[in-house]
DNA sequence: GTATTTGCAAAACCTTTGCTCGGCT
DNA sequence: AGCCGAGCAAAGGTTTTGCAAATAC
């Protein structure tokens, strides 16, 4: 069976190698932002035959490609994800570094208007919230205007603004 | 005479050796978001008897101490601006790399808003705007609710959203 | 006087690359 | 058959760290 990577890649001409086929199925995997390690780590058990330097080179091959985007939520590695359409943002549970994307008509808006008011026109932009679960039982409610899938994601890692919780010892 | 950030350390109670002062002041340059590398070359130029690991320790002291803000523009380099009471948000001209700071009311509202659409209490936000001079003369209109300082800054290198615009054999 | 901080150099970390061999079209 | 991709290992860049000497309080 074919993933949706693979067929992007197809697309796109490139050469379909097995070592390929299994990182573009990897990355399949819906709503996700893994490090090149986990791709990696994932990668290798579904075969053996793949090193780190063919996923390093892969992953840059697909975001030149523009299939892949490369974000960086601090830590120190580069995180990736399939790029879709609507562009979305991300909320970063500080508490348990899950992941939450999101999109908004109105936000898009408010930001072209600010950045024509600097007398710049928006090329691009990348917005990140950092928050906390509100504590009680009402974390229901209902996404209005708002699409979310909630996304597990790697170690709880996430900083507070952009600070980085290198804690001093721990491994980069 | 006695440094901002200078005064703040002696606040919290940290030593101060000549080295700290000397980097204390180079960071006390208003509007600026310097990397390791160009703080060492100003504080170099004050004091030659200053290396690097110094300023890495010290701009890691400074950030535990909240005094000092870690920033990713990309590049592949971490660069830092001293912590301010109003949060405020950064423009980056994909161009020049000029990165221009801005603060915005109605923004703060709405992130508010969608943090808690999803569930979450808002804790802090990071906003990138990428951008290009919309090349005609309109480039003054006055900055109405909006403050800036632009800020000149190191090499042309941020990237568009976070697409990594690493040149093929360009170091990183 | 003692605990911290510095400088230096080496290590650690993530990422890229040169070269040769292997595999896809 | 030819060419592009893969593996390995070494190099690249940024950041951290171990240790002895220097410095602040």
């Amino acid at each position: 069976m074919e993933s949706r990577i693979e067929r992007l890649c197809i697309e796109k001409g490139l050469k379909m190698t097995g070592q390929r086929r299994t990182i573009a199925r990897v990355l399949s995997e819906p709503g996700d932002h893994p490090d090149v390690e986990e791709l990696y780590r994932r990668a290798a058990a579904l075969d053996a035959r793949i090193s780190i330097a063919t996923v390093y080179r892969t992953v840059r091959l697909l975001e030149e490609q523009g299939i892949l985007e490369k974000r960086d939520f601090g830590g120190g590695r580069a995180r990736y994800e399939p790029t879709e359409h609507g562009h979305h943002h991300h909320l970063i549970d500080i508490d348990s570094g899950r992941v939450i994307e999101f999109e908004e008509e109105a936000h898009e808006q408010l930001l072209r208007e600010i950045a024509a008011r600097l007398g710049f026109e928006l090329v691009s932009a990348r917005l990140e919230l950092f928050g906390r679960r509100a504590d009680t039982q009402s974390a229901i409610s209902r996404p209005a205007a708002t699409r979310a899938d909630a996304t597990s994601v790697g170690e709880p890692s996430a900083a507070p603004g952009q600070a980085s919780l290198r804690h001093r010892g721990a491994a980069r």
